[in-house]
DNA sequence: ATTGCGGTTTTTGCCC
DNA sequence: GGGCAAAAACCGCAAT
């Protein structure tokens, strides 16, 4: 572990925490973009929240979705619920 | 609500999505990267917890002083001092 | 606005606060409570994800439901994912 | 995962959620009560923003102290201290 | 009255 | 798998 905290490891560390902190402002501004898009399609028309499912459900693994929608439907059917 | 599937809004809802998808994929670019730096600053032996405290204490300042700002503003409208 | 701080409006103020703040715990403790339900839920080999599903459509009205399933459909369908 | 639909596996998870909604109304009855002291408040001419941010306040120097004693610790083992 | 906004709580994903 | 940070849903408020 670098302890000398007057050489170069505190160096090392400050430009460590500054080139992070850099890339989360970017971050940010393409999350405030991204944000901008769902306003307007907000104001096209579209439902938002529809539209976090689609592109949630694009992510996944067909698969995956299929598994999750059984295991749902067992649970549901266990509990008497309307299959 | 745009109901005609086949026509333009179809196209505007793709393209709403498909923007979307860029973006989040852009961030996720740097959401690696800066994975990539904590790894790098491990690897150099640092302690990633303690960076994150670190960047996360910095954060604060900035955030905290807008928030007793916003509070005072507050205080002064609850005591009727002109905004 | 009771701005006569020295009076009685800043004990009111001040029971207005220890009540909520009484409340909140209160609160918290159940929300703990759940969290160790969920928590042995787990243990005995069941999916939290999916119980918090089930729970969260038994809140729902049927009709919402199918109306939300629906919309996703339209969209699915514009978007020419599979139907 | 217990499969055994028919079975006791059901009445387990049924139990289960009965016990996590049941939790979830009593705690849902709290916020109520909190929701009614602020309006209660409200309508004795406080300002309800005001009150959260106080009581936002009063709960930060606890959290505060905690993450102090946190990041201490870390620092105490990121230094090889024995802790 | 309706809709957008801010803030709070809940859920999701991630790293260890 | 458990704890923690980020994202999303939800709710009350305000402004129009």
């Amino acid at each position: 572990m670098p302890d000398d905290v007057g050489g170069i490891a505190a160096e090392r560390l400050k430009s460590f925490i500054e080139r992070i902190e850099r890339l989360e402002e970017e971050k940010k501004g393409i999350a405030d973009d991204i944000k901008d898009i769902y306003a307007e399609a907000k104001g096209t028309g579209f439902d938002t929240k529809i539209i976090r499912q689609i592109i949630s459900l694009r992510k996944r693994p067909r698969e995956e979705r299929q598994e999750m929608e059984a295991l749902l439907d067992l649970y549901k059917q266990a509990l008497g619920m309307d299959v």
